[in-house]
DNA sequence: CATGAATGAGGATTCATTCAT
DNA sequence: CATGAATGAATCCTCATTCAT
């Protein structure tokens, strides 16, 4: 008799290209040759040379160069949204989650001045379609922090009657403006000591008086 | 013997490009061509069919593309800011003065749509260096917003421990991303309905507790 | 009184490209540096070169590189036929016109090797779709020849039955091939020689019995 | 002692590459993939594709690119020949053969019409080298033709003074031409309705008055 | 033999700017 | 002042071919 168990076992793996090593090695390159150059001063070839691969090579993994600016940030985004989760998560409350965002979004940039430089000045060197795209790539960001409004306006902390939209607005319009100041200013002062003056602001704007 | 008196007088007459018709016109022409195309795909040639001169008449006014795009703001902003003065001095205090100091803002762009999308996307898709000089010009503007901030600060009205450069850049930011949002949603709702619930929230951050 | 008479004429000139002289020296460049190099060899900026302007200056004049081939057979074709109905007028009947056009159309490109080195070989190397306007170019020569066919159809000099279409494949696919082959041998032997040959064998075939 | 006898044989086989099965699957697929896409828009890669081998496998049958057009061209036009060698033999005379002859030509095209799109069209987008390689390969047929027009001049069924190149290039020309514009026009009439007259036609011109 | 990821040379085209008229 | 024809620099992308596995 047989007792043998035979198992046959099917993997279906959806191999990304974020699994593909030359992928995010294209995307640091660019991280860093956009950031020296800037978007538009930045030919296929910089990016190639700065990755280590040939200029072919960059389209075996991205459709064009402006597919590469989306990807990165796309890519960006997905590890600075992963963090977020799971620092929000240990917030008390909504002022102290939004708090803890700040400081994230405040410290993610400070330690990588190179991604700062690409996401505060050289995303925006593009046309509309494709800030749209970079639009529908924050929207996840965009959804976290209306979350915590609407918590903090549900449980009091927060004023009940505001405009979420307009609230997130100026959160995220507030956190925009200081670091793109900070980047134009070439980081010549501390991003991170500013991060307590915006939160106390934003928060005493937010309040329930 | 001569008894005439010759008189020589030199008139030092600074025509400034703003007195000569072409010029306006070509800025005029060139807002439009840009907030319907985009900056990259207005080519100069596009600004000088739309403004009813030769391509070449553009650069006895302009000293390139660039400075096109440098000129409109200036020339707008120096026009945004006279009537902003007038404006400011009719305010009661601190508090009203920035209110009335947004509701112009807002107003502003909110009827002139063209001139909307220029500032907030196409203005902001170039390098550093031209950013810099967008910076250089809004600088009157920001300051104008600081002395209002730090009237506020030392009569009361406004928290007198704050940073008026975060200050700042929360107005300003504010502002700055609402109208933003209202461009890349295609003014598909009404700018000005916003003005209350951002100033209500504004102030609540600025004022003293 | 005023016996003056003032006369307004508005003299409403079509300007085409041809009457520009670069039109016709990037053409005739074209002709030299296709003929040299072939078709797919010749960059844009041989032709350029070959003609004394500068690259850009063939895209005021051409909408693109297959644009100087088609235009350049365009040109020639227009002059060919123009001559070509001069000369068949003074054909007595159908087989002597069928004759004048023969030998003109081998003395043409006889006098002319780098003509007919691009029309015999390189005009063909393009896709189906080029293939297509240039047949739309030749129907005018086809015509004429259909014409002439007819003629001697009608009047009892060809065989009155044969089909039209195919007797004109006969003929042009005759002369194309004749001359195709010269080409292809370096012009090494003369292919005015082969004109009587080529006549007597078609008008053999033509004829009616 | 050594009483074994050591033969050593060295067979030279000669394993032709059209003996190895993916040799001609690659050029059936070249043929597909040509014909419905155009050689210059065909890249190796649908080549591959079509006859379901990897790029690289390509390379371990022939040379490059060019070489599978000669190639193709070289396997179809063997095994094209073969037939028509014993077709030719069971002519009567050299009408007969010449007859035969032509109606194998329509006949084959007419039954594989991607075959005759490359041959007709996309073998001749090529630069003079490759168009030399393909006359090469097109002697062995011209021959064939040759010694028929010969024959039938020796015999007193052509005109025995007519130039035999001559006779040759308008034989040929015509079915060329034939096919040409049957294949420019999407094989939209009967090819094979065209066999007697094209016959008639060229039997006329070549026979002896 | 077979694979397919990696290579890198090569060129048509655009468009800001100039300058002779 | 005004013109607009002419300039020519500058670059993204394709794809035939290679070669390590």
């Amino acid at each position: 008799m047989n007792n043998h168990s035979y198992f046959l076992i099917f993997l279906v793996v959806n191999i990304m290209n974020r699994d593909k090593p030359k992928y995010m090695q294209i995307i640091e390159a660019a991280v860093i040759a956009i950031a020296e150059n800037g978007y538009h001063q930045t030919q296929i070839s910089k990016i190639a040379k700065q990755a280590g691969v040939a200029d072919g090579t960059i389209y075996l993994y991205f459709k064009n160069k402006e597919d590469i600016l989306i990807s990165l940030f796309k890519e960006k985004m997905r590890v600075f949204i992963e963090n977020l989760e799971e620092i929000i998560q240990t917030g008390a409350n909504a002022s102290d989650k939004l708090s803890k965002m700040i400081d994230n979004h405040f410290s993610v940039l400070a330690n990588n001045k190179h991604l700062a430089t690409v996401t505060q000045l050289e995303l925006r060197q593009s046309n509309k379609e494709l800030r749209l795209k970079i639009n529908a790539i924050l929207k996840e960001y965009l959804n976290l922090l209306d979350n915590i409004l609407v918590e903090g306006m549900m449980n009091g902390e927060f004023n009940p009657t505001m405009d979420v939209r307009v609230a997130r607005q100026m959160v995220f319009g507030t956190i925009d403006e200081t670091i793109t100041s900070w980047v134009m200013n070439d980081f010549r002062y501390s991003l991170l000591d500013n991060a307590p003056k915006v939160k106390h602001l934003l928060l005493n704007g937010l309040k329930n008086n």
